[in-house]
DNA sequence: ATGGCTAACATGGTTAGA
């Protein structure tokens, strides 16, 4: 027996956020780290800035946009990148299998706003990453889809339900895809235990949108039953997003005993 | 009021994010 800490870490610029990544890493060991946006080819990803904070790295990037990697204090097996089947130059998604668990991490579309192309892609998108998934589960009964959904689950996920009625990470047709995706047979851990009231993962850069608190709950970590049920702790950890040039969004971090 | 910040790319203004 042993514990498995996941995190999420939309960092917005890996470049930028690599003092944030060692000083969080330090105070935050913990065993598997999925980061989105990381903005950097995959010729120029720093794999030894990253191994020297005593992780083993796979990664799946491009230029300006996107881009994700995950990091794992135990060897990463069958890293597999994209959704198979899916053709998309995108990248969005990488998966491996680390501690005997298989881990999808995910940056969702934004989706722009309701109706237009990129909302179309967005939830075309998230059918193909729900047919992924149950395939997944067929293989791999210890499964986590960890990353930016993009979308806020329930109204208590959004600081101004009223505002946000019917727009783009809320929307019913996104909620229901997320809803599928969890009808595959995985838990928002999150909602396992007693959360503070108004706990969000993303505030806006502008209008002082952190310290008013007005975010969303976008950030996610999924688990399938077989793992959810050994889940001891989540938490979001919002101390990052008050430093000096932080990411929009903040860390979200789950126990498990494996 | 569709702005407001931030990052990338480029080197000033556009695109994108959420």
């Amino acid at each position: 027996m042993s514990t498995l800490r996941l995190a999420t870490w939309n960092v917005n610029s890996l470049r930028v956020r690599l003092p944030h990544l060692g000083e969080w890493l330090a105070a935050n060991p913990v065993e598997v780290l999925a980061l989105q946006e990381t903005k950097i080819p995959d010729e120029d990803f720093p794999r030894e800035a990253i191994e020297q904070l005593g992780y083993r790295v796979a990664w799946y990037g491009q230029r300006t946009y996107n881009g994700v990697a995950l990091l794992a204090r135990a060897p990463l097996e069958d890293v597999a990148s994209g959704i198979p089947g899916f053709p998309d130059e995108q990248r969005r998604v990488i998966a491996a299998t680390v501690d005997g668990v298989r881990i999808v991490n995910v940056y969702v579309p934004n989706g722009q706003s309701v109706g237009s192309d990129k909302y179309e892609y967005k939830l075309r998108w998230l059918a193909a990453l729900r047919d992924y998934v149950a395939d997944a589960l067929t293989r791999h009964p210890r499964l986590a889809l960890l990353g930016d959904f993009n979308i806020a689950p329930e109204d208590r996920d959004v600081h101004d339900p009223r505002a946000w009625e019917g727009s783009v990470h809320v929307s019913e047709p996104e909620r229901a895809a997320l809803g599928a995706l969890l009808a595959t047979g995985l838990e928002d851990v999150f909602r396992r235990f007693e959360q503070p009231e108004k706990s969000y993962s993303w505030w806006d850069y502008r209008m002082m949108a952190f310290r008013r608190n007005a975010g969303l709950r976008i950030d996610l970590i999924l688990a399938s039953a077989a793992l959810a049920r050994n889940c001891g702790a989540c938490h979001i950890d919002k101390a990052p997003r008050r430093l000096e040039r932080p990411s929009d969004h903040a860390p979200v971090v789950a126990g498990f005993d494996i």
